[in-house]
DNA sequence: AAAGCGAATTTCGTATCGGAAAAAAGGGGG
DNA sequence: CCCCCTTTTTTCCGATACGAAATTCGCTTT
């Protein structure tokens, strides 16, 4: 009925009120609760629990505000569906060398969690070679938010619209993701760094 | 009583309302929409905006997921507080022993950016004493999740439901913060420990 | 000033939400 | 099978969302 050319997300009137519906009956059903504690915690009646979950009203901002607290999940996961996710418990350690290795001209990466799916965030361990036998690649930018640290020796980071910033051991950085970026040694010797990342999904794709 | 920014998972009935309807009303503006343009897209009533920007209503799961339409953003962007917003080529340099030191009787940790606000993952320094030395802290807990890099030294971790785990320099740990959790160093002398949370707001609150 | 005009707000009637309580649907015992 | 207890659904009605139209606000133009 809008017009048909413009389509900012996807977005459906009512449709997505039905997996609405479904998703909040799940998360009750897998935490355990009945609709008369849900209503308890949330100071709702029991009969509007009841409908909201059977897609038999839609409800108001309030109540569904109130929904998220009684059934204990931020009110942005009430539309956060996606399959994999990280949750409950999850709890994983990582012994040095482990796997996920990922090698590139310049750098030797260590995906550190590779099997842990829906984590927000994406550690690595890497290697770093000498700035000057390192060939010129472009600069990676990717969204999301990046923290580095150096875990040994020396490096140098160069980024976009700023000058060559030289990190010691020990020192850190945080910056937004989509500023294009590009570290490399900054001794003759390698460099070891620790590097965090968020926004990547959780499937290895290209190195920061 | 509820903290001032928002976050963890609490979330105020009819509190946050405020804070929903400003936030679409600055994403209209931010788009450089008018109410009965954004009233079209969305097939809304243009009073009905209007009412919603002010808070003169709580509009029901229909009405404001096609407001979402309307507006151009996912359903969940209306939810996700920008507030102090983490954005656009931030960059950020952390020289050792900067500021926003956080010392505990067992701990001593280094709010590593205390500064950038907005951010998803809160960086922290930390200094273990020996678990002989320590006093025994009940584990904490809290919302989001954690990884744990071992800089030098080694330490032992206790999780809750979980065999203590003794991680040596160069090991990590990945885990879900909401259970509970203490770490310590495991040998006499104290231990490095690099550790990066999320869904911590920004604010320093309780040691991880 | 007054007029003109688009944007935003207010009014008002009706459709719908939403709470209290009644009714129904399980689920075990005895 | 009947009774008792818990969980869920249905019923009923007061409260509220929400659309159409009227009104007011904030401009610019003459």
């Amino acid at each position: 009925m809008t017009d048909p050319a413009h389509r900012p997300s996807d977005s459906d009137p009512v449709a997505t009120r039905a997996a609405f519906a479904k998703r909040a009956r799940r998360i009750r059903h897998e935490k355990g609760l009945t609709i008369q504690e849900v209503a308890r915690r949330s100071d709702l009646a029991i009969s509007t629990v009841s409908k909201i979950e059977r897609n038999l009203m839609a409800p108001t901002y309030d109540r569904f505000s109130q929904l998220a607290r009684g059934l204990g999940v931020d009110l942005s996961e009430l539309f956060a569906e996606p399959a994999s996710r990280f949750r409950d418990g999850e709890f994983e350690v990582s012994r040095r060398g482990d796997e996920g290795y990922l090698e590139t001209r310049n750098y030797t990466y260590e995906m550190l969690f590779p099997r842990l799916k829906g984590r927000t965030m994406t550690p690595m361990l890497g290697t770093l070679k000498p700035a000057e036998k390192m060939r010129f690649d472009r600069m990676v930018s990717h969204p999301g938010e990046e923290f580095l640290f150096v875990v040994s020796g020396e490096i140098v980071v160069q980024a976009e619209d700023r000058p060559d910033t030289v990190l010691k051991s020990g020192e850190s950085l945080y910056f937004d993701s989509s500023r294009g970026h590009l570290y490399a040694s900054a001794t003759d010797g390698p460099a070891r760094i620790l590097c965090v990342c968020t926004g990547m999904g959780d499937t290895s794709d290209t190195a920061p």
